[in-house]
DNA sequence: CCTCTTATTTATCATTTGATAATCAAATCA
DNA sequence: TGATTTGATTATCAAATGATAAATAAGAGG
């Protein structure tokens, strides 16, 4: 087997990965929000709650803006921060209810738009689509750490 | 079948994809150039000769961005433009000499990541992973337009 | 030839993002 | 207790990006 080949099917077939994803949550951001805290409140809504730090890792971004962001948000009342008890430096943050609504509409517009796109497939496609799915999640778009 | 754990799994599959190729080709671009114009040079790689208007609609940017980061990768010498003989508006876009180089370099680089990250698996692995990417590209994954 | 459309560029602007240094307060540890 | 580390914030700055209006210049169609 050429791994060679096997590396530019992955180009493109991360490339296409990419263009869809796009496609599917184009606009499904609320004006009120920038794409960077959009990004976070997904990454919040996926796995809350998560300390700012988590977030940053996650992110990728420096901490300064990271909480910068997380105060942007919090203004906005799309977030909360709760102490944490025990250790006073750190806090949990969770989605507001304003943040879970916002979240649950762009999450319900982003399916319907993924629901069209499958629309025309049979029970055989989607069951193969499935499996698919598993197979490269698990084999090759695996995580490294915990 | 359930649409929904479809939907689902494949937030989640795309956030695994987006994550990975992010791991990839993290810091490969050389530091004389910004994130979008390595995304422009990518875009050029692929599918070159290509026009301004093409960058433009997949690279969903107005063409007064394209068209200043285009300049800016021609200051840098890094893509050539080619005139239509035909059509004097048009023009065509290919990389230079430096810029074959430099994505040479950046699509080695990410290339020996994803051999690290499939090393150990095995034939019947690779098998399916061509299998399992070729299903997803056709059936999930396709493009809309030309 | 005159208008209309297409492909691209120039200029300008506000906003977003990224990076750095400095600060603060709470925890940890010697 | 005093020093150091950790988690987070504030302030500031430069750079990158996005959006808009307006200009240019070449085709296309009547």
């Amino acid at each position: 087997m050429d791994k060679s080949i096997l590396f530019n099917k992955f180009v493109s077939f991360s490339a296409s990965v990419h263009r869809v994803t796009h496609e599917l949550t184009k606009d499904v951001k609320s004006d009120s929000i920038t794409q960077v805290q959009y990004k976070i409140l997904e990454n919040i809504a996926i796995s809350q709650p998560v300390t700012p730090s988590e977030i940053n890792d996650c992110m990728q971004m420096s901490m300064p803006n990271t909480s910068r962001e997380l105060s942007k948000l919090s203004e906005k009342n799309l977030i909360k921060k709760i102490g944490d008890s025990k250790d006073k430096r750190k806090q949990y943050i969770c989605l507001s209810q304003d943040g879970e609504l916002l979240m649950n509409e762009a999450f319900a517009s982003i399916e319907s738009r993924f629901l069209e796109r499958i629309q025309n497939a049979t029970k055989e496609d989607l069951k193969d689509i499935e499996r698919s799915i598993d197979i490269l999640q698990t084999k090759l778009f695996y995580s490294n750490y915990k």
